[in-house]
DNA sequence: GCAAGTCTGTAAAACGTTTTAGTACTATGC
DNA sequence: GCATAGTACTAAAACGTTTTACAGACTTGC
C-alpha cells in the first residue's frame, strides 16, 4: 500500500539513502559514487518503479514544481484555450498547474491567491482583477500577468496584446469597407485593456475624420448578465439609428451583439457592419460570419510559461521586468461587407 | 522571507509546538488545553497570519487536499464548463484541482496519471481513454469516472449521462417533426458512450418503423481533423440525397455538420433537419438555431465532486460503487422544423 | 613508515507538520 | 498519607526527501 521510498532502494542495494539520493538526482559523478553502485541503484529504482514523493521533496527544497493559474473564467473559450497551452507547456518543464477562476471578483481573486500561496506554488500566472496590485506585490514568488496589467507598477512581468492597435485596426477596416457612422460597445470597466481599446477606437475615427463624440460610445456596466447586455445594446441601437457599424470591445459583447441585432431585425453586414475584439468559434460559424481581431492564443500561452520559467530557474539576482505585447490579427469575414460596395 | 511556522507561534506564546497544533486543529477541548492558552494561541496565529504549510501537513498525514482532473480537452466547452463547476465545488471542501487534457490519447493519459499519482493527489476525476482500465484500477486512491466508463469493470464509480435515452429522444423528436429518412453521423470509436448513442438512434428508428439500415449510419474515424470531418460529411450527404434529417453524435460533429451542410447549399431545418448531441453556444446562436439534447453540465460537475468527496472522507471500510446516470434535456430549436409542417 | 591526498561513501540534520505516549502537577477518596 | 484520577501540557518520532559535514580505506610521495 505504501509507496516505494528511497530507503527501500537503499536497503535492497545495501547502501545508504544518501547515496541513493545522489545517484537518482544525477549527482553520482559529482559526488563520486562508483559506476558500479550507481548502476545497481538505477536498476533497482527502475525495478521497483520508484517515484520520488514530491511532498517530501518540496518540503525540503522549497520547490513544488507547481504553478498557480488564475484566470477570469475557465469556461470562457479564450481562457480555456490559454489554459490548455499553459498546461501543455508547463508539463514540458515538469510543472503542474493549479487553477481557479475569479469571475473578475476581487474577493474571489484574493481567496485564490491566498490558497495558492499556502500551497507553496512556485510561481503565478494571473489575470488580475481591479485592486489586486497590493496582494500581488506581496507574493514573494515570481508572477506573470496576462490580459491586463497595472500601469502604475513598473516592475511586473506581463504578456498582453496590443489593445490599442487591435481596436485601431478593426475600426480602420470598417472605415475602409465604407462604413461612416461607427459606434463602440464596451464596458464601464476602468481596467487598462478596456481603456486602450476605447482609445484605439477613438483615434482611428479621428484619423479618418469621422465623428467620435459621446453618442458613438456606449459603455455598459460590466456586471450585467447576458439578458441585460442584450437589452442595453438593443435599446442603444434603437435610439441611434444613424449608426451603420459597431465595434464590440470583447467577444462576449460581440456575441450579445449578434443576438441584439437579430432581435431588431437588422441584417449584419449589409444593414449594420460589425467587428468584434477577440475571435470565437461562433464568429467563424455564424451566418454571416463575423469579422474580428483575434488574439494569438497559442503564443500568449507559450510566452506566459516561458517567461515564468525564466524567472523560476534564473540564478542571477539582477532582475529586469519582462513585458511582451503581442499583435492581433484581423480576420476579415462577412460581417464587415456593406450592401453596396461602391457607395463612396 | 520564510513563512511563519507553528514553532514561531509556540515560541511567542511560550508553549510547545504540540499545543499549538492541537489548538489550531480545533482539538483544544479534546486535548484539554485551557481556554486561556487556546485564546492566546489563536490570537497570535491571527496576528502573524499563520498559514499551515500544506506540504508538511501532507507529508505527515498522507492527504494533500488535491484532486486530479483528467479531461479529454480543457479547451472544449463541455469539459471547460464541467471543470469550472468541479473547481468551484472542490473549493468549498478545501480541495484544489490539478488538471490535464488527454486529447483522447492513451499515452498522454497514462503520463498524466503517473504524474498525478506521484504528486500524491487524494483522488481522481477521469475521462478515460480506451485501454486505461488497468492503470486506473492500480491507482490505490478513489476515482470517479465521467462521460464514459468501462462496462466490464463493476466496481468503479461514475457520473455519466443516459446516452441511449438522449439519442432516442433526439431521434424521436425528429420523427415527430415529420422527418422520415434520418441518418446518424458518429465516430468509429468503440467507447461505450458512442455505442449507446448509436443504439438509441437505431432503436428509435425501429420503434417508429423507419429504415435503420447500414446506409443511414455514417461512422467517421475519430482522429480526423476538422477539415477531414467536413469533407467526409459533405461526401456522405452528396451520395445519400434521400436523407431528410441528421442526428450528430457529438457537438463537435454537429459543428462540422453545420459547415458541411452549408457548403452543399442546403438549408438547415427545411432542407435537412438536424439535432446534435450536447449543446454548444454556437447551436443557440446559429441561424437557424440548432436543436440538441443537452447534458446537465452543472449537475455533472456537482455530482462528480460530491461522489469523490464521499469516497475520500468516508470512514467505513465497506464500499459500494456509486453509479449516477443523468438524463439529457431536449432543447427544441429551429433546425428541427421542416418546411411543410403537415406533410404527414 | 607516515603525512597528505584521493576515493567512495555515510550520519545526521533539516524542512513543518501531526500524533503517540508520556510527564508533572493537583485534587480527591478513604 | 497514599493510591487513584483528572488536568494541562510536552518530548519525540514520524512522514520522505536533500544536503552538509565528515569518515574510513587506499594510494602516493618522500
Amino acid at each position: 500500500m505504501k509507496g516505494i521510498s528511497i530507503k527501500d532502494i537503499a536497503q535492497e542495494a545495501g547502501v545508504s539513502p544518501t547515496t541513493v539520493s545522489f545517484v537518482l538526482n544525477g549527482k553520482g559523478k559529482e559526488k563520486r559514487i562508483s559506476e558500479q553502485v550507481s548502476k545497481r541503484i538505477l536498476k533497482i529504482a527502475g525495478k521497483l518503479k520508484y517515484k520520488p514523493n514530491q511532498l517530501a521533496r518540496g518540503l525540503r527544497t522549497g520547490k513544488t514544481k507547481t504553478i498557480g493559474l488564475i484566470v477570469e473564467d475557465i469556461a470562457n473559450s479564450f481562457f480555456a484555450n490559454v489554459a490548455k497551452v499553459v498546461e501543455d507547456e508547463a508539463d514540458k518543464f515538469g510543472y503542474k498547474v493549479l487553477f481557479g477562476s475569479t469571475e473578475d471578483n476581487e474577493e474571489k481573486a484574493k481567496g485564490l491567491l491566498e490558497v495558492l500561496r499556502y500551497r507553496q506554488v512556485d510561481g503565478y500566472i494571473i489575470t488580475p482583477t481591479l485592486n489586486l496590485d497590493k496582494e500581488i506585490a506581496s507574493l514573494q514568488k515570481p508572477v506573470v500577468l496576462m490580459d491586463r496589467y497595472f500601469p502604475n507598477i513598473a516592475d511586473s512581468n506581463y504578456v498582453v496584446v496590443d489593445n490599442f492597435q487591435g481596436a485601431y485596426t478593426a475600426v480602420t477596416h470598417l472605415v475602409e469597407q465604407g462604413y461612416k457612422r461607427i459606434g463602440i460597445i464596451t464596458t464601464t470597466s476602468s481596467q487598462i485593456q478596456m481603456q486602450q481599446r476605447l482609445e484605439g477606437f477613438v483615434d482611428a475615427l479621428k484619423k479618418h475624420g469621422l465623428p467620435a463624440g459621446k453618442n458613438v460610445i456606449k459603455r455598459l456596466p460590466f456586471d450585467l448578465d447576458r439578458a441585460g447586455f442584450i437589452q442595453e445594446i438593443t435599446q442603444y441601437l434603437q435610439t441611434n439609428k444613424d449608426l451603420d457599424a459597431l465595434f464590440f470591445a470583447t467577444n462576449y459583447l460581440g456575441i450579445c451583439g449578434i443576438e441584439s441585432i437579430r432581435a431588431i431585425g437588422l441584417h449584419i453586414g449589409t444593414d449594420l457592419g460589425m467587428v468584434s475584439f477577440d475571435d470565437h468559434d461562433i464568429f467563424r460559424l455564424h451566418s454571416p460570419s463575423i469579422t474580428c481581431v483575434a488574439q494569438p492564443v497559442e503564443e500568449i500561452g507559450r510566452r506566459l510559461i516561458h517567461m515564468l520559467i525564466d524567472e523560476l530557474e534564473q540564478t542571477t539576482e539582477i532582475h529586469v521586468a519582462q513585458h511582451v505585447v503581442l499583435s492581433l490579427e484581423l480576420r476579415k469575414r462577412e460581417s464587415s461587407v456593406p450592401a453596396v460596395h461602391a457607395n463612396v
